[in-house]
This record gives structure tokens, sequence and C-alpha cells, in this order.
DNA sequence: TGGCAAATTGCAAATAATTTGCAAATCTAT
DNA sequence: ATAGATTTGCAAATTATTTGCAATTTGCCA
């Protein structure tokens, strides 16, 4: 099993969860997917497992709450789901409007610019975490010259 | 009328849009209230004036294509719509993971760092947009001790 | 290696949020 | 004021997600 799945696996027994298939499963699709997926999309790809709806959503909605898994929401259309941050790198996304097509950035400019220290200081919020999406024309569809009215 | 509202009608007739009692309604209630709110709860706000929430949606939509509103999703329930950029000042968001509280920032670390610039020099991805919103704990709860399981 | 209690799942039905068809009302430009 | 095009209200349809409950799975321990 991936490395990243056994830390899971030890801390939801931690936690008191089990671990079950459709967890496992779910996580599965997660770690080999490197892209947020859409709960459709995770149990799509379970196809095989014969694994409900219902039990992604429910798994999903687990993960999230114990920060395993975040929510991201792009665009049009249901909201997507990835590892969270200490599961894989920290990232942000790029957005094409055109396309919809989606791509990492690891650059940050929260932690660069030591944001979160600023805020806590002048506001006394203390920052945890953030979402940073950018929104824009991806390359190809920038040379080919495409426009768009869509709302970033 | 608003110069901000004047301006939109304007807007709105230049691309072939009527100028509304709905739309007008739903611009109101956006320039009033300085937080982002829910098509249900701009609807409330609407209580007298006899406009279906259907409209809302609709008058919600266009606007959004139109660049004239945005969409913000921060945590749970259904997304909320603020102005956009152009019609008041960019800022990001403050979400409390405990109460919910939103809380407005005008710092802006992607501008100061020149982020889009480098971007797209870096992979060719023309930045138009972006959003930002930290989560954490605000001023209130962080005294009050509290502490939380939600994601961020 | 069972066996039990607690947690989880599948399935169908319930909710929540948003969209749509269409006739009536409203709006813009004569 | 009138004509034609757009928009609205309303009810019904969709889409996305949640929930109740009996059957199944999982963790723990004898
Ligand atoms: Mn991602
Ligand atoms: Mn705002
Ligand atoms: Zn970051
Ligand atoms: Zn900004």
């Amino acid at each position: 099993m991936h490395k990243t799945l056994q830390h899971i696996r030890v801390l939801l027994g931690a936690q008191g969860h089990f671990w079950t298939q459709a967890r496992a499963a779910v996580l599965t699709v997660l770690t080999t997917h490197p892209r947020p997926l859409r709960a459709e999309e995770i149990h799509r790809a379970l196809q095989n497992r014969h694994i409900n709806l219902s039990s992604v959503y429910r798994a999903l909605r687990l993960f999230e709450t114990l920060n395993i898994v975040r929510r991201v929401t792009l665009g049009k259309g249901a909201p997507r789901y990835e590892l969270a941050d200490g599961y894989r790198d920290h990232h942000h996304h790029l957005v094409c409007d055109t396309c919809g097509r989606i791509e990492d950035v690891t650059t940050c400019p929260v932690e660069a610019g030591r944001l979160p220290q600023q805020i806590q200081r002048r506001t006394g919020f203390a920052v945890r975490s953030h979402v940073l999406d950018l929104f824009g024309l991806c390359r190809s569809c920038r040379r080919r010259g495409v426009s768009t009215t869509e709302s970033g």
C-alpha cells in the first residue's frame, strides 16, 4: 500500500474510524489521479468496485472533516476534491476561462509574502490555510486567439 | 441612482440587455450590503418587491457573465455573490472556520508579488483574475479558545 | 480463528439548489 | 402610444447531495 494511504489508515484508526473498502478505494483514486475530481468522476473511476455514490459522498465528507481532502470549487459545475496539504504539495490552480483546463502552480505568494503573519498582527485573525485560484487563458487557447465573456 | 448602478445600466443597454425592475433591485441589494450574499438572501432582502427567486438567479447569472458580479464559494452551503472587481475595491476574504464570519482584506499578495506576470512568462498562461480566501480563527473565536476540526 | 458490538454501506426516497418552458407582462425604440 | 423583442412569474423539471434503515463489514478480543 502507498505510504500516504498507510498514514491515513493509521490516522483514521486513531480517530475511531474504520478502514473500509469504500474509503480505501476513494483515497486510491485521489492519490492516483493528479487533478481535482468531482464526486461523480471518482465514483465512475470505481466502476467495477461496486461502491455506491452515497458512500463516495460520505467518504469525502469524512475526509474533508479530517483535513485529508479539500473541496475545490472552480468554474462551473459541481465541486471537486483533491488531497489536502500535508498529503501532497501545497499548490494553487490556473483555470482556463475558455476550455476549463486546470493546471497547478506551486509558487505561493501568500507564504512568500508572509501574509498570514501580517494579517494576524493587524487584525487578530489567525490564518490556518488558504485557497488561491487564478483564472485566465491557457497557452493553447490564447494562441488560438479565443476570447471569452466568462467571469473569473 | 447610485453612480455604479448608472454605469451598469449603460453597460447593459450597450449589450442589448434591458434595465428591469428585477435587475435593478438585485444590484441595489448588492451595492447596499457589503458582504457576499446567497441568492436566497438577496431574494429575502427583496421581500416586498414581489420579485421571483428565479429572476434573482437569472439576474445573477447574467451579471456573472458580464463580470459585474462574481460568485464566491466559502465554507458550507450555497455560493454567495458580490460586486466584481471594477465595481468595488479588489479584496480577499478571511473566513472563520468556527463561526463562519467573513471579513475583507484589501492587501493582495498576488498583485504585490507580480505573480500574474511571473506565471505568464513561465507557463504561457495569461492570468486575468484571481480568487484568494484565507481560513482560520477570527479574533473573537480565538480568544474564546474555540477549536475546530473544520477543513480550510 | 471465531464471535460480538459498533460502524459503515447500499438502496431508495427525501432534500436542497438551480434551471427551464411558456404565456403574460415589461421594456426599448419608434 | 405602438410594435417587437426581452424578461418575468409560476410551476414543473433537473441536478447535486443527504438521509433512514436493514443488511453487511470492520475492529477487537477471547
Ligand atoms: Mn490541485
Ligand atoms: Mn467580498
Ligand atoms: Zn499558497
Ligand atoms: Zn488579489
